[in-house]
DNA sequence: GGAATAGTGTCTCTAAGACAGTATCTA
DNA sequence: TAGATACTGTCTTAGAGACACTATTCC
């Protein structure tokens, strides 16, 4: 950090949160993007940002959720940093700094589709704006990364889940099916579920499954295994 | 990313880049640390950083690669991006945003220490300016997390070494031993090394070892297992 | 030859996966 | 009762660690 000069001479660099909002529907991931209104990239989807506001967001990761808030109307989802781009051409307007997280949210609680906001598979994008493309891969990788070894997929679902519903997000993230009963294990391991007492899930022609919630500890905190899925 | 305004009428932010520049010296991870010769925290010790330029730089990796040029002297090191670090509070001077690089390099590349450059056990550091013990310390438990499961402490060797040397290495990095046998299997899956024909480490009294170097595809690259080192 | 460390073969132990059994619901 | 899926006990298999043995150097 530079010894002089509290607002410095140089050009003052184009300073950004943008968010990468993923859920699950129809057993796929799925990401919420936002179709420009303006130049540049008129008319393309994007992801959700905006512009740093001094005067109000308390850190970057306030402003993220901020931006979260603003243009889909989620509050307090998982929202975790991803990366920061950066550079003179990734924005025509200039040098542009992108302080980039991710966000996890079950299905039921984004907004429906509307115009401008829409939810894409992203294993099949459109053309999206500035380098977006690859943000939203590095995310889906880390995504998919994380989810071997820690709690992560549990905040695609909602409060309450039976551990074959949970098994089938684990899949469904990972993209390859999970042995039922390591992944029992590792549930297990990770402790962060308590079963709902006397809750099952009934109505369906066979046994039902005990009702789990996440315990009060892991609200907003992962839990993490030494060794993964090994998938 | 805002539809609006090339050049936003929000105040600007100071942004910056800051280096976390490690390495191993007596059997201890250190990191490298620049005494400020000004306000604010006149006299503290604090990571190697400094504005980006908007004209020059051409991403925020060459900015860190820059800054560690000249504050340090080191050209081409590994460089990889750590965090971002952003708000209202950590620099007095406004809002900021740094964007942090760790930065790995065999002890040998580093210039000596001078006054206003000097190194530090990262088990003992002084009091830091800014926010930068907790940056630190985030960019130690990175490179150990790494270290578990890639071929990451190679880069604080140099480009020759033996297996046992390259062991010491790992376990000081790790903090804890590690199993000779696990070792050398996890080297030969990553497949990064290559022996150096005929060269062996002489002149001690017992058994030589073998010379290996990074195969050029690893040069730049990081090389992963799916298991780490389990420690 | 002795001391020291390099390098390797192999056994043990732990943990992941496969498989099959029992449990419990609806129709 | 038949069919379906939840849950669990246990065997198999793969990988990590422990241990010991051989190899090669200097003194």
């Amino acid at each position: 950090m530079p010894a002089s000069r509290p607002h410095p001479d140089h050009p003052a660099v184009i300073c950004t949160v943008d968010v990468v909002l993923l859920t699950l529907s129809a057993g796929q991931l799925q990401v919420v993007l936002h179709q420009r209104p303006q130049e540049p990239f008129a008319g393309s989807w994007a992801l959700p940002g905006g512009y740093i506001h001094a005067q109000r967001d308390e850190s970057a990761w306030h402003a993220a959720a901020r931006v979260l808030q603003d243009k889909a109307g989620i509050v307090s989802p998982y929202l975790e940093q991803l990366a920061t781009y950066a550079g003179p051409r990734r924005d025509p307007r200039g040098w542009s700094v992108s302080i980039v997280y991710f966000a996890l949210v079950p299905e039921d609680l984004l907004p429906p589709d509307r115009p401008g906001l829409k939810r894409f598979a992203v294993s099949s994008l459109p053309r999206l704006a500035f380098d977006h493309r690859d943000i939203v891969e590095l995310a889906v990788a880390r995504v998919r990364s994380k989810s071997q070894y820690s709690s992560l997929p549990v905040y695609l679902c909602g409060d309450q889940m039976t551990l074959p519903q949970l098994q089938a997000v684990y899949e469904a993230v990972l993209g390859e099916p999970v042995n039922k009963v390591s992944f029992r294990r590792k549930i297990e391991e990770l402790g962060m579920l308590e079963p709902v007492e006397g809750a099952q899930e009934t109505g369906q022609a066979h046994r039902p499954a005990q009702i789990y919630r996440l315990k009060p500890a892991f609200q907003r905190t992962l839990s993490v295994v030494p060794r993964g899925l090994n998938a």
